[in-house]
DNA sequence: TATGAATGAGGATTCATTCAT
DNA sequence: CATGAATGAATCCTCATTCAT
């Protein structure tokens, strides 16, 4: 029972073989879906049997919500320290919120898939939970929106809608994005962040 | 064996029940995940036997295939058609391109979703196939994307990425949008086609 | 509809494709045994429709029926006729109809390895029907051996089992001989009556 | 979960109860041919519920392959000890051989029959493991018949051939022998000894 | 005759989960 | 904590057969 993924986006938890579970649910999931994935792959992949995954978490469904609370938790922190660290004003907040979104994304491209694609899977109040937990986080983007359309430096007519194009766009950045390929994680960071304030009709730098 | 969803996807195909299979499909695969939709499930909506299906399509994976085909062949369709009829410029092409790929959206979110979600549960062949069939409906967005980048009505520096943003953006609308909402198909479609001219940073309407 | 495989078992039956079916039905059976081939296999090493096959047999049972009795028929008549054309005396009679046998063997080993392992999958009458059937051919060389015994001509004590064993060995070949192999039709039965004759103590050849 | 038929082949192998689920799946196999059997049948014989066979057999074909491997290391051992506790020459260890395979096939029918009848069924790979396995055991006989050729004992002019009649005779004994019938065990043995001396034209008893 | 569509029963296998150890 | 054995429900798919045409 021991692996770690270059992508592992859980490190520690304090309870013995739990990130190397829920890092190998992460990878199964990512792979082959929610309900492609069975608890046997979970447990090969974690490099322990079937019946202790039953140990650290009661289902499988759980098992998913604990997966995607760590993905939200890690996204969030990263874009309020992003926001923390900008300016006062909104377009240089924006920038910083996109550019620390895209660099979530491309460091945890699996995670952000499985944040994308498996929430409809778990049970009504896990989703319930975890829908408001990722609001949170898509609200600071309409909070720094907002200020921007009333301080007069976003003159989109929309602004209602822009967060959602925002970040529907951004995320899915996980599905094609290449490590190897020609873009650095830098420069799509940069280049979304452009994307976004061009979209909001606010100041672009020349 | 009759059955008609308000969305329905495909009309008629010459064989005798296919559609009402393919859209129960769509419907069940839409409504559960491919993974998560049985064989049965799809049987049931389409008020046949379990076995019958098997008359149509010689598998799951086939019956997939032939959903998302006949889902991207009306969108591609749509999108195309919509091109023809715009002017000459690429502004006016984008425009119409992105107002028609909303309309399809919104006429058809769970084709949508099904499209976006579940290609990767195709067996490679097929998947290869509709990937090359899907990247052609995206070739024409960066076609007129590039035309306009050249004669200098969009002046984004990152005209190259600009296709996959809008499109998922515009996606992404059918995980979201409520028929019954505030916003109208024309006025999402509206709103959509500003957001793609802004961020490519092309000419607005006052 | 319309096959000839080079080992065809029946020629003609005066129905239209009753042949071709049943020829097609050896194969399959033969290739892959009686439950695990399907009428659908059948369908298609004949070249018609899986439900045109119940225009010719009411079931899969009756047409394994119809395959065996025809294998049986050929059987039989060529052995009766081989002991018919033989000298009067026992070890000439046995020795020609041990050639029969293995001649019969050597051009159908399919119906041969068909009628040895699938008569217990004919329903309880058609079986009744068929072994008894068969249990005229090996009582034709019981007769022989028991003539035999009375008169001198074979010596073993053991005359009783002596044509299971005989008849045994005979069938057997079908499962291994290869028509390109060393050896030739005729030695193989020359062999073979040498086999049995020795078997039963009689007199042989210098 | 707990069974003993009177000819179970498999006593134990030390997983708890892989026995009991090998001699259901010989009898099952024996009653109704490997495709006419079903794993429910097998579950049934041998008192657990389907799916917990999979815990000790990946799959029906793998099943097989299992009881076939117990029931040619059954006859192997047999034949090969005969042949230690025999004399030198060819016709003693002969008729030992010949008497430790009638012994195996009476007290074994079932398992003569589906190793007979049914490695057909095996996949590819396993079916050569089992037949090679099973061609030294042909090839015990073969050693036999060759060194009392060589040295006058046997004076048959197709010794090559003599070890696949006498062997197929001797299996075929399980088709038809009857315990409660008029011969015994031993008076079997001593029967097809001596057709098989007989056959090879070797020595015989007075 | 010949066909394509239809069906209910049953095929092997996998599932998430539990339990005794 | 950790395991192997166990289970009932469900999976996709194939089966022999029937029926309307």
């Amino acid at each position: 029972m021991n692996a770690r993924s270059p992508e592992a986006l859980v490190r520690d938890t304090g309870r013995r073989n739990e990130a190397v579970i829920l890092n190998a649910a992460l990878e199964a999931f990512g792979t082959r879906g929610f309900n492609g994935a069975s608890m046997r792959d979970v447990a090969k992949g974690a490099g322990t049997s079937l019946s202790n995954l039953y140990n650290y978490f009661p289902s499988k469904s759980k098992l998913l919500a604990a997966v995607l609370r760590h993905a939200n938790d890690e996204l969030q922190h990263r874009v309020l320290r992003a926001v923390e660290e900008a300016g006062d004003d909104a377009p240089s907040q924006l920038r910083e919120a996109v550019r620390a979104h895209v660099g979530f994304v491309v460091d945890h491209q699996v995670a952000t898939l499985v944040a994308t694609n498996e929430v409809r899977y778990l049970e009504p109040d896990d989703r319930t939970a975890l829908v408001s937990h990722r609001d949170a986080t898509q609200a600071t983007f309409e909070r720094i929106i907002d200020q921007g359309a009333a301080d007069g430096a976003f003159r989109t007519p929309y602004a209602r809608d822009a967060a959602r194009a925002i970040l529907s766009a951004v995320a899915a950045i996980a599905s094609w994005y290449r490590r190897d390929g020609a873009l650095s994680r830098g420069q799509l960071a940069e280049q979304y962040a452009r994307y976004a304030l061009a979209l909001l009709e606010g100041p672009l730098p020349r």
